[in-house]
DNA sequence: ACCTGAACACCGTTCAAGT
DNA sequence: ACCTGAACACCGTTCAAGT
C-alpha cells in the first residue's frame, strides 16, 4: 500500500495575487477542464497546460503546488454544474431521481472526471454543496441519524458504479465499432451461455437507450428500497 | 475524447511457449500481482517488474504487448478470488448478499483493482465466471430479459460505487491521521450545517464498523427493491 | 525462441536565476 | 510578485542486435 500523507488543496490558503496579475487560478483552471473536455486525463500535462496559456512549462507551479491540486480545482469545477433539486417543492423521490440524473449527465459531459472519483478528495465548495443537499433530501423524507448518511452514500454509490462502466463503455471505442466489441464479448463469454444470451438480448436495442433503461430500472429499485426502510 | 480503438488481451492469441521458457506469462502476472499489492498503481513500472524477476527493463514485451495488457492479466487474477455462492443453495437474497460482500472483499484485499474498474475491460476468464453467476441467480430468482442485465448492471455499480471511495479513504491516509482528516472536512463543510452534523454523527463510531454498516444498509435497501421489482 | 541495451519521446517537479 | 530554462529522476515503448 502506498498511503501518501493526506493533502487538498482546499486546506491552503491560495496566494494572494497583486493588482493585476498576468495569470489566475481561474483561468488556469478553465483552460485545464477546457484540455481535459478535449483531451482526456491522458491529455493534459502541466507543460501543455502551460504551452496552451502562453506560458513557460513550469509557471504553473506558482498558483498551483503540484498536478494533482489542479485536478481537484477542476474537479470541483464539474461539481459546480449539477444541478440540484429544492426537496421543498418536489417530493424526495423526485428529487433523488433529479439529482442522480443531474449527476450522470454532468460526468457524462465531463468523462474523465470519472477517472478521478474516489481517487481525489472531494473537498471543494461545489462538491460540499451536492453532497449538502443530498442530505438535505433525505432529512426532508424522513430520515434520520446515521441513515441519513447511509442513504447519501448509497445513492452516490449507484450513480457512480453505474457511470463510471459507463463512460469506458463510450470512450474505448469510436461508434462503429460497436459490432466488433460485441463480437470480443461473445467470444469472452464462449464459455458461459447464460451471459451470450446476455449479449444477444442487449443487441436488440440502441445502446445509449439500453443504458439509460438500465439507469433507471436501478435508480427506481433503489428508490423503493429506501422507502421500505423509511416506512418501517 | 481520447477514443482509442478496442483492444484486450484476451482477444489475441497468447505466444506458444517452448519446451522450457525462462520466464512464463503466469510467473510475470504473479509478479506484478504481489509487487501491486505491495506498491499500489503507481508502484509498478515494467522497469521495476522487470527487474525484481532479474530480468532486463524490457524483456517482459515478449510476453505481453503493452502494459495495459499486462494490468488487464493481473485483474482477471483477482477477480478468481471472489467467492460465487450457489443459488441453488442458498435463496436469491443470500446469493446476492454473499456475492456482494464477496467482491467488496476481493477488492479490498487488492486496493489498487479499484483504480482498474471501469478502465479496463474485464473480458478474461474470471470475470466472465463473475459474470455469469450473477445472471444466474437473477434468472433463478425469477427475472427475466433484460431485467435480468438491469439487476447485474444495479448490483455490481451498487458495490463498485461503494468500494471505490472507501479504497480512497483507506489508502490516502494512514491510521492515525483519522482526526486530521475529519479537520479538514470540518473545514471545507463550515458553510453547510448538515454536513457538519454529518461528521460529528460519524465520528463516533469505529470507521470500519461505519463502512460496513454503510455498505450493508445499501445492500438491503437495493434488494429490498429488487424483491419489490421481481413481486411485480 | 527469447533477451538485451540504447534510444526516443515523453512525464512531474525543483530550483537557482532572472525581471 | 511572477516567470523562466535547465536539470533530475523517472516513465512506456521500439527496435536492431545478440544468443
Amino acid at each position: 500500500m502506498s498511503s501518501k500523507p493526506f493533502s487538498s488543496v482546499w486546506l491552503r490558503e491560495p496566494r494572494k495575487s497583486a493588482a493585476a496579475p498576468g495569470r489566475s487560478r481561474e483561468e488556469i483552471v478553465a483552460a485545464a477542464v477546457k484540455l481535459l473536455d478535449e483531451e482526456g486525463l491522458q491529455g493534459l500535462s502541466m507543460r501543455k497546460l502551460g504551452a496552451r496559456l502562453g506560458a513557460g512549462a513550469t509557471s504553473l507551479y506558482w498558483y498551483v503546488a503540484n498536478k494533482d491540486e489542479l485536478l481537484e480545482l477542476a474537479y470541483d469545477q464539474v461539481w459546480g454544474e449539477v444541478v440540484v433539486p429544492d426537496p421543498d417543492e418536489v417530493g424526495w423521490r423526485d428529487a433523488v431521481s433529479a439529482l442522480a440524473y443531474g449527476m450522470r449527465e454532468t460526468i457524462l459531459r465531463h468523462p474523465w472526471s470519472a477517472d478521478l472519483i474516489g481517487r481525489l478528495p472531494a473537498l471543494g465548495p461545489n462538491s460540499m454543496r451536492v453532497g449538502d443537499r443530498i442530505r438535505r433530501i433525505f432529512k426532508a423524507a424522513g430520515f434520520q441519524g446515521l441513515d441519513v448518511d447511509f442513504c447519501g452514500n448509497t445513492l452516490t454509490a449507484y450513480v457512480f458504479g453505474m457511470t463510471i462502466p459507463e463512460i469506458a463503455w463510450l470512450s474505448s471505442m469510436g461508434e462503429e465499432d460497436i459490432e466488433q466489441m460485441r463480437d470480443a464479448v461473445r467470444m469472452a463469454a464462449s464459455a458461459h451461455p447464460e451471459m451470450l444470451e446476455s449479449v444477444d438480448t442487449l443487441a436488440g436495442g440502441d445502446p445509449g437507450t439500453v443504458r439509460r433503461m438500465s439507469f433507471d430500472f436501478g435508480l427506481v429499485s433503489l428508490l423503493d428500497g429506501l422507502e421500505r426502510r423509511r416506512a418501517s
